[in-house]
RNA sequence: GCACGCCUAGCUCAGUUGGUUAGAGCACCUCAUUUACACUGAGGGGGUCAGGGGUUCGAAUCCCUUGGCGUGCACCA
């Protein structure tokens, strides 16, 4: 039965709901109850959302990308697993939570709540985003399976966590050092080099001398820290200041004891920069740090505490103040005592937390770290090494265990980063998080392992253990995340079925943060890489480029633009225009055209539906009986083959773009037409529309759900089987082979090419025509296409004559070979005619010149391969036959 | 400072290994008023592919270079 009650317009508000419900009661979700032998397994972690806030446009685009892939690979036949799962996302958790507090009123929400009371704060909050963030990912349609959900703080999660940690701690490749960190004053925390957000500052530097007697004057921006100097250095080859290498200079600065500075050689000094001496403060600057390292006899003060005031150490003047009023402070005893020689404003760039905000100073303090250079035991690998050899020659040098990076150019950005990686400072003095698993006996001194409650010290039976205060960096969990969620530390099945993983897409922003972690971890942890391809998408930006931002007041939620257009239109806008790596710019305009499409596929649909008696399914492809059918099925095919292609090398735009073309201008604008026309092609527009629902599900899964419920297949589209490409043959090639085809689009061209004369001769749309035509070829074409012509371009009458006569009272076109009269009623408008047919000449003279000379360079006839010629050739010969009918036209004109 | 990316129609962007007279969507202009769809249909205008040089029979595409925009990393005495 045709079916008549379908609303003239698709209403996804209403729908949608509906539909994921049924997609998740039918268990398909999950692969393992997903029908048919299906041997290979295609596994997507999903990248955790964090439970710090709800989901942005971002997470839209990321889930339309996971969820079209997921669902490619479903239809394909794979095992297909899209494992869900929410980030605690500790800093950056904790630090909203304290923000909103203190909004209520709470000066200091850890002192004032503690740890317990400020936690059970934070649950709630994440529990609650968690269940939200949950309901967005659904209202986006993405097919994950929810049996799995995961969560990075979880007691599966947090056992993983620990295990890992117990084996790097085991390995030492965990170790507790006395270093300069990164430290957030707002947040009491540590960050780690990747945390930190540069930003440009202008700022004063002061040159100036320790003492009279000291020899060599320095430069500063943070005369400050100057109170904690113990040495300077110099480069070893400076003539000017060779000598005093070794030298040491006690001098009185006014901090708490007169500081003895020596001078010492360092390579890497810049003997042109400045005055080519650096003042060491080995306490408050990485990098000096590092100095004192090798010359651990210069000393280490730390004048700057954990509260960002000077300590004792900086002296009594100095004691208590902020680092700004310290600043003043020296910088004006300086002058006082004729030791200041200069100041410049430059501009540059400090490091603040991107949590908390505020710019970190670098303090000396004991913080766990992971050894990235360290020899793992037993591998005589270090982790970059592991990291590295993933990427290039694949892990264990196992060419079938290469990470492929799309696009590749991320490859040489995070062999950059590898370089200059330095160790992992993983300990954060927040409580939102993983607690550090380690035990501390304050008896004997010693440090075990331990993730749960220690009775009594393993060495000397003690009880008085306590637990360290600590928390792990959030993406120490993150790292493991792909087969965390599958099991690990037990050897499950589903490790066995689903790792490594096949794909992962994420952010180039957090290329470092995150792919970098997991391929530390699981090439440790499992002796494995975690995924087979990452796809590196860009940023959602602004219409006018900027970032979306709070700040900026410029986010769009994305549940409302579902609410508005719907998920499809959504989803289509995200990814049609979107290629691998690059940002794109997003706007309410680009969601208003995908749901146009939307509208027009269900439209398409409903036609169809409405004019068919017998509905059902069409596997196999009907018999073609007139041209219009041989095109659209050739058509269909081509489109099917390329949609495969393209979406086996993720190019999801490229897919989009071409299944976009084919729908609206091919089925519908003219295919469609047709079928009114000629009729009797029932199961042709039925198999046609069935395979555009298929090709489409990945993209637009709830609209062809929807339609493709009125086929009553008793089966969801969802599990469908993919339309695979029938031929292998380059589809393109084929195409231009087929003289079916060209003679189908010779028609059409002399469809537009009547509408055109119609449109320029200001001819009523309505109004019938009278038209001849002149060919010596495609008589019998024209003939048996009559009907069509007829019909599409409103002709009443069409003749067709042989000879070069022009009939009388007529304007005329060419299509192809065919000379196109079109019978006046009134006076033709010379004037306009002969400028429309002399402007045509024109770019045919141009475009005969442009070929006769291509083939007139015998290079080009000798070095171009044959097939290229051979095209050039007719297409001259074509130009050429145009032209002289051109002329005539011209001629006749007069 | 080093590296990477981008610059194609008024706007936003595609353009696969170099090979049709360079494409789409939006916007714009003309026409159509109930048609499966006005969330529509038909027709049209609009680009020296940022500038310069090179390689090649042939360049939007490869190389060099200049400029603009953006990003990452390093330096930040």
């Amino acid at each position: 039965m045709p079916k008549t009650d379908l609303p003239k317009a698709y209403e996804a508000k209403g729908l949608e709901d509906a539909i994921y419900k049924q997609w998740e009661e039918s268990g398909f979700f999950n692969p393992d109850n997903l029908p048919g032998e299906r041997s290979e397994s295609f596994t997507i972690a999903m990248p955790p959302p964090n439970v710090t806030g709800i989901l942005h446009l971002g997470h839209a685009f990321e889930n339309s990308l996971m969820d079209t892939e997921i669902r490619y690979q479903r239809m394909k036949g794979k095992k297909a697993l899209l494992v869900p799962g929410t980030d605690h996302a500790a800093v950056a958790t904790q630090a909203r939570v304290e923000s909103e507090l203190k909004k209520q009123g709470l000066v200091n929400p850890r002192q004032e709540l503690g740890r317990e009371g400020l936690l059970e704060k934070i649950r709630d909050f994440a529990d609650n985003h968690k269940s939200i963030i949950i309901s967005q990912i659904k209202k986006m349609g993405t097919s994950c399976d929810w049996s799995r959900l995961a969560y990075t703080f979880d007691d599966a999660r947090s056992k993983a966590v620990n295990e890992i940690f117990r084996r790097m701690f085991n390995d030492e490749l965990i170790y507790r050092g006395y270093r300069v960190i990164n430290w957030s004053v707002k947040g009491q925390s540590t960050c780690s080099d990747d945390e930190l957000e540069y930003i440009d500052q202008k700022t004063t530097v002061y040159t100036f001398k320790y003492s009279h007697d000291f020899p060599i004057a320095i430069a500063t921006t943070r005369p400050e820290t100057k109170l904690g100097d113990t040495a300077v250095a110099v480069n070893p080859d400076d003539e000017r200041y060779k000598g005093y290498i070794g030298q040491k200079f006690t001098v009185d600065v006014g901090a708490q004891k007169p500081l003895i500075i020596t001078v010492i050689a360092d390579a890497g000094v810049d003997i042109n920069y400045g005055t080519g001496a650096v003042g060491v403060t080995p306490a408050h600057s990485a990098i000096d740090f590092e100095m004192y390292q090798k010359n651990k006899d210069i000393g280490i003060i730390p004048v700057i505490g954990k509260d960002g005031r000077m300590t004792e150490d900086a002296g009594q003047d100095y004691q208590g103040l902020t680092v700004l009023e310290a600043r003043e402070k020296f910088v004006a005893w300086l002058k006082a005592n004729s030791l200041y020689i200069s100041e410049e404003e430059i501009t540059h760039n400090v490091g603040t937390s991107d949590r908390f905000g505020d710019v970190v100073e670098a303090l000396p303090m004991e913080q766990w770290f992971i050894d990235v250079n360290k020899k793992i035991p037993g591998r005589e690998k270090s982790l970059k090494d592991l990291m590295r050899e993933a990427v290039t020659v694949g892990h264990q040098a196992n060419p079938e265990k290469i990470i492929e990076i799309t696009p590749d150019r991320f490859k040489t950005i995070y062999l950059h980063w590898i370089d200059n990686l330095r160790d992992w400072c993983i300990s954060r003095q927040v409580w939102w998080g993983h607690r550090i698993p380690v035990w501390y006996c304050d008896d004997c001194g010693s440090i075990s392992y331990g993730d749960t409650k220690q009775e009594k010290c393993e060495k000397c039976n003690s009880q008085n253990l306590r637990q360290d205060e600590d928390t792990l960096d959030t993406w120490f969990s993150s790292g493991a995340w792909t087969f965390s969620t599958l099991g690990w530390p037990e050897e499950t099945a589903d490790l066995k079925k689903y790792h490594p993983t096949t794909w992962m897409q994420m952010g180039y922003e957090i290329l470092f943060f995150w792919m970098a972690r997991m391929i530390l971890m699981t090439t440790y942890v499992r002796n494995d890489i975690p995924f087979r391809q990452v796809y590196i998408h860009g940023m959602l930006r602004a219409k006018d480029g900027q970032k979306f931002s709070k700040s900026l007041g410029n986010g769009l939620d994305p549940i409302e633009i579902i609410n508005k257009y719907g998920t499809d239109a959504l989803r289509l806008s995200l990814l049609k225009g979107t290629t691998a790596g690059n940002d794109m710019r997003f706007y309410e305009e680009k969601v208003e055209g995908a749901r146009n499409f939307i509208n027009k596929v269900w439209n398409i649909s409903r036609f169809i539906l409405q004019s068919i008696e017998d509905i059902k399914i069409i596997d196999v492809e009907p018999e073609a009986k007139t041209l219009a059918d041989k095109w659209i099925l050739n058509n269909l095919r081509s489109v099917t083959a390329l949609t495969n292609q393209a979406m086996d090398k993720a190019e999801f735009s490229y897919t989009s773009e071409k299944l976009y073309e084919f729908t609206w201008n091919d089925f519908a604008d003219w295919y469609l037409e047709i079928a009114k026309i000629e009729g009797g092609k029932d199961e042709i527009l039925l198999y046609v529309l069935q395979n555009l629902l298929k090709l489409w599900h990945p993209f637009i899964p709830f609209v062809t759900e929807e339609i493709w419920k009125n086929f009553d297949s008793g089966k969801l589209l969802m599990i469908e089987n993919y339309p695979e490409s029938i031929s292998d043959h380059d589809t393109n090639a084929n195409k231009k082979e087929n003289e079916m085809v060209v003679d189908f689009e010779l028609i059409k061209e002399i469809i537009s090419t009547i509408r055109n004369l119609r449109a320029e001769n200001k001819i009523e749309p309505v109004k019938l025509v009278k038209v001849v035509m002149m060919t010596k070829s495609k008589e019998a074409l024209i003939n048996e296409q009559v009907a069509i012509i007829k019909k599409l371009a409103r002709v009443e009458d069409l003749q067709i004559i042989e000879n070069n006569q022009k009939p009388e009272n007529s304007i005329s076109a060419i299509a192809g070979e065919v000379q196109i009269f079109l019978l006046l009623t009134g006076l033709v408008d010379v004037s306009a005619e002969k400028i429309r047919l002399e402007k045509e000449v024109s770019e045919t003279e141009q475009y005969i010149e442009m070929l006769s000379k291509k083939l007139a360079n015998t290079e080009f006839v000798q070095n171009a391969p044959p097939k290229v010629v051979d095209l050039e050739k007719e297409k001259l010969a074509k130009a050429h036959e145009k032209m002289i009918k051109l002329k005539q036209q011209v001629v006749d004109l007069k």
